[in-house]
DNA sequence: TGAATCATGTAAGGCGTTACATGATTAT
DNA sequence: ATAATCATGTAACGCCTTACATGATTCA
């Protein structure tokens, strides 16, 4: 279904676009919260465009396909938003990483977070270059879809070095009183 | 893979354990960044035992198996640990539905967002309970597990509330003075 | 004794990844 | 001409969820 939701918002957020765009969308915009591979989103596209929630229009060169939201997709989008269900997905994979640190030696696991904290501070630095003017010229990005999305992006960039950062010192420091 | 060091973690930091502890333990524990039932969990253990990275201990009543880890199994774990992939697998619903916000009417978005702010909140709230002394007599949690993983979970929640509420602030104040 | 909890499993079906496959158009 | 990019698709396999299924033990 969060697929579905995920074209769904794309669609509505930046107007009709084929299954490419969506795919290349996903990688610049969501990614840090949802992924999709354009194998998957080919084949639902078709799927959602069975289920009369999105429109095929025009048939461009190479073969390519603008999708728009149909009512139907614009309200079932409105209502999967709104409701309220917790809906705790979450995956993870940094996360479940960092969780696990205490299974290695104090010493491997101040080095994997220092590590993982500087990784953090080069993708922070990659979000922060998308925000700024001269990164915008590509359109859209700017008025209100990506500004929200980006700034969620970077607090959580900075709150995962922080921790990082503050784990390995934390880390450290106990190490060191008690050897 | 993923579940597999998870579950080669949990064993790791708190020791041996069966099926039904290690499922549980997920839920209390590393939920925010990783979900397993104990349909998939069970299952798995069985193949881990099979390729050696597990052994089942002795056979407690009501056919409870404990489980502990092999060398090769704690070597894997630590390898992995180790293995700086960015590994960028994430998938996050709230933040999806965070991300489509602006698929709705400025007003639906800042109800929405109000909400989502006062249910981190509440979330917050269970978190903060599980690090306070009258909720640590289960046990292992206080020492090093949990300690790191449940103050990046607190920062999770802080910095997901903290998003809702100013973005919600932003978008009623810039739908105030253009309406 | 009945309800709750402990404890383990299987099966069907959906979701997602990797790899395979093909061809048109544009830029150098 | 050649490479890069645009553009869409399918197939196999693995991961995950939901639902089904069963029985032992403990507590009130």
């Amino acid at each position: 279904m969060s697929l579905r939701m995920a074209l769904l918002g794309l669609l509505t957020i930046s107007g009709p676009a084929s299954g490419y765009d969506l795919t290349k969308l996903f990688e610049s915009s969501i990614n840090h919260a949802w992924q999709a591979r354009h194998s998957q989103i080919y084949p639902e596209l078709n799927k959602m465009s069975a289920d009369g929630l999105v429109t095929v229009g025009e048939q461009g060169a190479r073969g390519r396909k603008t999708y728009a939201v149909t009512e139907e997709g614009a309200r079932l989008l409105r209502e999967w938003l709104l409701a309220g269900e917790p809906s705790r997905l979450a995956r993870h994979e940094e996360s479940l990483r960092a969780f696990l640190v205490p299974a290695l030696e104090p010493d491997e696991a101040v080095a994997l977070l220092r590590e993982q904290a500087r990784g953090y501070d080069a993708r922070l630095a990659e979000l922060e270059a998308l925000g700024e003017p001269k990164t915008l010229e590509r359109g859209r990005r700017a008025e209100g879809f990506g500004r929200y999305a980006l700034d969620l992006g970077l607090r959580h960039m900075r709150m995962m070095r922080d921790w990082a950062r503050d784990t390995a010192d934390e880390i450290e420091r106990s190490s060191r009183s008690r050897p």
